[in-house]
DNA sequence: CCGATATGCTTGACTTATCAAGTATATTGG
DNA sequence: CCAATATACTTGATAAGTCAAGCATATCGG
């Protein structure tokens, strides 16, 4: 095989992996926190970001989903109490996105199921392959 | 950050990982070939069997895909001629799936599309590391 | 200052895929 | 043999996300 289609080959290797990671995490997620795997990542970004606070925008890009996606992933969220939302005095477009107290509690217990999932889906993974694969996904080509 | 907070952010990465390709794949075939990633990756899977036929429930197995999936995705496929439904004489339950001379025409204009975008979306990739990656993928657990 | 353009967000219409249930056919063990 | 179970597939209802359009607010250049 050249390297042309080695790179193709990736490319449909990272999907079917996605599938798979998708489906396990969303399903266990879902059957003992009562979240998705989607909501799982957004408060993961809450709880990493300063102050606990995203602008919806910034949470879209770092999730990679639309604006409009990012509104509706967010409504049901806000409805059980998982984030707030906040106006920026400086910017009235804005609206921020803050994790709650409950949110947290949420999201330590999730992010504690997670890890124990991504123990198992990447036990035959070394640290050092670990994250040689991490640096190579953040060098993909965003053009 | 630990070993296990690592496994974390790959998958993570892994997901967006997968929304950028997808996006621009997707895009690029239905602008320029007018089929979606996912008719790409089925005629893929097609072309490369033997005697360019596979059944729904393998289709959908490599694929990551669920079989009610496949059913869906092959529908418009077959209105349009990319590929045949066939009946399996030995088995009434199963029902084979052709890819056309029309297919294949398609495909082979497709695939020139995603290479080049993959070796784009890639660049900063050597082979070996493509090749590790691949190995890595492949030692998923499944369970 | 203010018209043109850009940014942030939401909504309606749509796409893609899932799950649960149903149908049809095969296989297996008593 | 045939009842029970397993497999292949399709369908209806639903979930999750996209895009295009619209609205509100900001910023920029003449």
């Amino acid at each position: 095989m050249e390297k042309t289609e080695k790179r193709v080959s990736l490319l449909l290797s990272i999907n079917a992996a996605n599938s798979l990671l998708t489906k396990k995490l969303d399903g266990t997620l879902g059957a003992i926190h009562g979240i998705g795997l989607t909501e799982y990542m957004v408060l993961n970004e809450l709880n990493n970001a300063h102050e606990y606070t995203v602008r919806r925008i910034d949470l879209a890009d770092s999730l990679g989903k639309s604006a409009s996606g990012i509104t509706r992933i967010l409504l049901p969220m806000e409805k059980s109490g998982l984030i707030v939302k906040q106006s920026n005095l400086k910017d009235a477009r804005v609206s921020l996105v803050k994790i709650t107290d409950a949110g947290m509690e949420i999201f330590n217990n999730a992010h504690l199921t997670v890890s124990q999932k991504c123990e198992q889906i990447f036990a035959h993974w070394n640290e050092s392959e670990t994250v040689s694969v991490l640096k190579l996904l953040s060098m993909l080509s965003l053009r």
